[in-house]
RNA sequence: GGCUCGUUGGUGAAGUGGCUUAACACAUUGCCCUCUCAAGGCAACAUUCACGGGUUCGAACCCCGUACGAGUCACCA
């Protein structure tokens, strides 16, 4: 049993769109399935025209971030290198396994130029008909091909296909696909520059590079016959072929790299964690066996099945998503919560408070890292008073009945030497009984005093005890004159 | 247009012929808890699995057809 080997293969024309990433981290679970199992990275960079400076740095580093770490690559080597098609190019391999092709009977030379073609091709959408290029270069005899070839013609290569029969594969996710030979065209191999076509040098690189198991989305589920063919030719074991349904923005549009549609990048910009991403999308078009929904990749290795992959496309759902980052957040080391926002809190706080009480009461409640600015912005920034937010009928207060509280909240905390949680905490619930009211009439009106806002992270207690004494008790003040007006 | 694939609630989905009066989760709504908001707890939310036929004692699950959607048909990847 050889060991399962799987490639992640990205062109580095951007930044890393969701489908790509859950692509993957489904190559990775796949590959680390098998305890020697090695999932391997490929830089495809055949398209000179689209490269975009930076991209492949951007690749690294999701993929290290995400955890999703590859044992071989342009960027730690392996035994199967070099990683990056551009540079595997420059040892002719492709060239020479197509030429090898030919003499196998899996593909012919053709001298035709494109606008001979496109005129067929016009002719027959014109007539409604279904456009195969029929190439009268197969018929070429072997001299006269080498004759065309020592003149300097441009040529191409193009794949054979029988004129009859199907062709079958079989599908991890999908099952045994058949189609006609005749519904499939004869595609070119290596481009007139030599170049070989995306399709071809996939497969020359998936072989020499001894990829087991095919993981890409089911975009290729067309052309995969013709991979077949070209594996049968060849005489080449065929790998484990998982076509993965796509990942839509709604139910008509794929998510795509425009208008800003949830890259990677994206979303760890807005706020989320590279692990709840992770964890998300590898629910995106897969599914457990038991209910759990929250993994570390160490479990989603365990858990993970091919044979659970869907096979119709899963819509991206950002509010799941949020509530699982939420999930997350919650359910870290306070010190570790700490640890992350507190450049947030830094950001959104520039008094001197104490850090940790707010990352508690913070970590309840926020479900993104950038909730938290707007969240705290009252620490510094006192909003206006409004006198409307001291009547809440739920609380049964008004601004009476708040300012009474409040002055017996003054009078008492003026008095208060520590202003620990639980002592502030006794002080005042000792206060709410003494003046036989709710605690609603006493807490409420004292959170509205010191913040200003209709939600707050936190309650009276909480934030008193995080802005201390004396801006406590500024705060109740100003408010009291407000009231008193 | 040809070929291929798909279609369970607003979303992710479970379900592979009787255990389904269709799990679970997000969202939504209501209630509880509660010093606000969250979080947490509880409950409601598809008489029905795109539609129409058929097979069967019995179908979301098998077969056929229709509709709709997606992918693909480049010297792009």
């Amino acid at each position: 049993m050889t060991n399962i080997r799987t490639r992640f293969a990205p062109s580095p024309t951007g930044y890393m769109h969701i489908g790509n990433l859950r692509t993957a981290l489904y190559e990775y679970l796949v590959a680390k399935k098998d305890p020697n199992g090695v999932f391997m990275l490929r830089i495809e960079d055949t398209d000179q025209g689209r490269l975009v400076e930076g991209a492949t740095d951007i690749i690294y580093e999701t993929l290290k971030q995400c955890g999703l770490k590859h044992d071989e690559g342009p960027d730690v080597g392996g035994d199967y290198g070099p990683y990056v098609q551009s540079e595997r190019m420059k040892s002719g391999i492709y060239k020479e396994y197509a030429e090898k092709l030919i003499a196998l009977g899996g593909a012919h030379y053709c001298f035709c130029n494109e606008e001979q073609i496109e005129q067929q091709r016009q002719i027959a959408t014109a007539r409604g008909e279904s456009f195969i290029y029929d190439d009268p270069c197969k018929n070429l005899s072997p001299e006269e091909i080498a004759q065309r070839i020592a003149n300097g013609e441009p040529y191409v290569i193009r794949q054979n296909i029988p004129s009859e029969g199907t062709t079958t594969f079989h599908d991890e996710v999908y099952g045994d696909i058949t189609v006609e030979n005749s519904t499939l065209d004869e595609s070119i191999l290596l481009k007139s520059d030599g170049f070989p076509t995306y399709n071809f040098a996939n497969i020359i690189d998936d072989h020499t590079m001894n990829i087991t198991h095919v993981v890409r989305g089911n975009e290729y589920l067309s052309s995969t016959p013709k991979y077949n063919l070209i594996y049968e030719a060849f005489g080449w074991d065929i790998p484990t072929y998982i076509h993965c349904p796509p990942v839509m923005k709604d139910e008509h549009h794929k998510l795509s790299k425009r208008n800003g549609d949830a890259s990677f990048q994206d979303l760890v910009a807005k706020g989320y964690l590279p692990e709840a991403i992770i964890n998300y999308i590898a629910l995106l078009g897969w599914s457990p066996e038991t209910d759990q929904e929250i993994y570390t990749l160490q479990e989603l290795i365990q858990a993970f099945n091919v044979k659970r992959i869907g096979t119709s496309g899963a819509i991206f759902d950002i509010d799941k998503l949020t509530w699982m980052n939420g999930m997350y957040l919650r359910n870290m080391e306070i010190h570790d919560y700490l640890k992350l926002v507190d450049e947030h809190i830094k950001n959104a706080v520039k008094g001197n408070y104490d850090h940790l009480a707010i990352a508690k009461i913070l970590q309840q409640r926020a479900n993104t890292l950038n909730e938290i600015d707007e969240m705290l912005d009252f620490f510094d920034n006192y909003p206006e008073f409004d006198i409307n937010l001291y009547t809440n009928k739920k609380m049964k207060t008004n601004p009476e009945i708040a300012l009474n509280s409040l002055k017996a909240a003054y009078d008492i905390l003026n008095d208060l030497e520590d202003w620990s949680e639980e002592s502030l905490h006794d002080t005042l619930m000792n206060l709410v009984s003494s003046l036989q009211i709710k605690n609603g009439q006493l807490l409420y009106p004292i959170r509205v005093a010191l913040t200003n806002k209709q939600f707050t992270p936190g309650g009276a207690i909480e934030i008193g005890h995080i802005l201390q004494k004396e801006e406590t008790l500024r705060r109740i003040k100003a408010s009291i004159t407000n009231l008193e007006k």
